[in-house]
DNA sequence: AATCAGGATTCCACAGAGTGGATATTACGA
DNA sequence: TCGTAATATCCACTCTGTGGAATCCTGATT
């Protein structure tokens, strides 16, 4: 595996390698497995998971394979919370201001996954989970972070992760994804028309030095989101992901 | 704090209830603060927090409290998923069987946490979003978990949590709510008729045996979800259950 | 039913990692 | 600017975490 950081707790540092292998591995890898990948004897990886069993953190299938434990759940959920909290006031700001619904989403492998939400106040309005994952290629937040990524990185996780469409109106070959990314590149900011979900625009950016790749979006019915709606968020949203960046940077 | 486990890396042990207390604390709590409540010297805990701060799973704000990292939301969300993905297939076979949304919930904290679900395929459907939290004493889940606890318990937790009513159905009083949990206990479910959300009823039962205190319901309206539903609803309920804690129980 | 192979688990001597008291540094409020 | 409290770093030393060897367990094969 990859080597420790310079300093640190060293079983703290092969614990979380051995959660991160396991989630990689979706949650079905044998210890011997977990030995090989993790380059490290089987009595040490043995150790280290039975300390993560007897905690919770990991669980021992039928099958002695190894999955992620319950109490990752809540951890997970809580450090979410906290992330989305630093930017909720920024989103907040975002939809008091432009009226529709905002999201933060990041860069998941290769999906993006949505971490906090301000929800507009119009009873029609756009409402995605947090905690759900969608496809980069055909949504404004993922489209605004592949553009972050050279065309060698985007061709590679589009060979991973294909193009499924999700409307007609979803971007289904690789060329003209990269014209759009281009477009995206060249405007400074995303945007999703239809492409995710039918009758709904989008406008994403990305925050400038998050830790991964994070974006911003506004997004809403066409009939409300419109051009006008975009002259006036384009700004606002420029605004905002410097905030966020500011308030969620490394101390 | 709580001792060790009897056997496992001790600082493998240290590092997750320092996770925990940050949970705990809401993420916004300071080094000394940790070291109190750890019960461990200052530097012990540094150097903890540093390792887990170079490798994402806390993160120092600009005010030099802890807060939780941004690498804990992917573990937590794989970790929801491979929990409620060894309980998928169960809650699928819950709504092809009734035709309702099911859901499968654990008690965290003082609340319920939504951690699987599998929506109905009617357009007008119950739709919780998993990672969602909500009160006990006003959910089907959370009625059928404290039912499982005894009454001094319950007092504490709902001494903690008071009894916000979601609506104007909504057990408001505690004498009311060891009635209800009677009643629960007698039936061998829960029953949640309006009183989180308004023209919805739902059955709910709990999964035996399950590591944390854990429960499955079926929802949706009133309409649909009567007397009729319930018959046939309940016996399936207990089956499915059944199987659930079969599935999820530890090795 | 017995045997075998491969994987999992436990043992244990030992090296060095993690510990925590002491000290240095930093940040904040008066 | 200064004092104080909190944070961060240092380092001698203890005992924890390590990993090779041994043992145990499970599933497949005969």
């Amino acid at each position: 595996m990859s080597d420790s950081p310079p300093e640190g707790v060293k079983s703290v540092a092969r614990v979380f390698d051995l959660l991160e292998l396991i989630a990689d591995a979706g949650g079905d890898v044998t210890l011997s497995e977990l030995s090989t990948m993790a380059d490290l004897p089987l009595p040490t990886i043995h150790r280290l998971l039975r300390t993560l069993v007897a905690l919770g953190y990991a669980r021992q299938l039928a099958n002695r394979r190894y999955a992620l434990g319950p109490r990752l759940v809540r951890l997970g959920e809580v450090a979410n919370r906290q992330f989305g909290q630093l930017a909720k006031p920024q989103l907040k700001d975002l939809v008091e201001r432009l009226g529709e619904t905002a999201n933060l989403a990041t860069l998941d492998g290769d999906q993006v996954i949505y971490v906090s939400q301000a929800p507009s106040p119009h009873a029609m309005r756009m409402f995605t989970e947090v905690g759900r994952r969608s496809h980069l290629h055909s949504t404004g937040v993922g489209k605004a972070i592949l553009a972050q990524l050279d065309d060698a990185t985007v061709r590679d996780i589009i060979a991973r992760t294909g193009m499924p469409k999700s409307t007609e109106h979803s971007i289904d070959s690789l060329d003209a994804l990269l014209d759009d990314l281009r477009e995206t590149r060249a405007r400074g900011y995303a945007i999703d028309d239809g492409e995710q979900e039918i009758g709904v625009r989008c406008y994403a950016m990305t925050v400038p030095g998050a830790p991964v790749p994070t974006a911003v979006s506004v997004s809403g019915p066409v009939a409300r989101v419109d051009e006008s709606f975009a002259d006036r968020a384009i700004p606002v949203l420029r605004e905002v992901v410097q905030e966020i960046a500011t308030v969620t940077a490394a101390a």
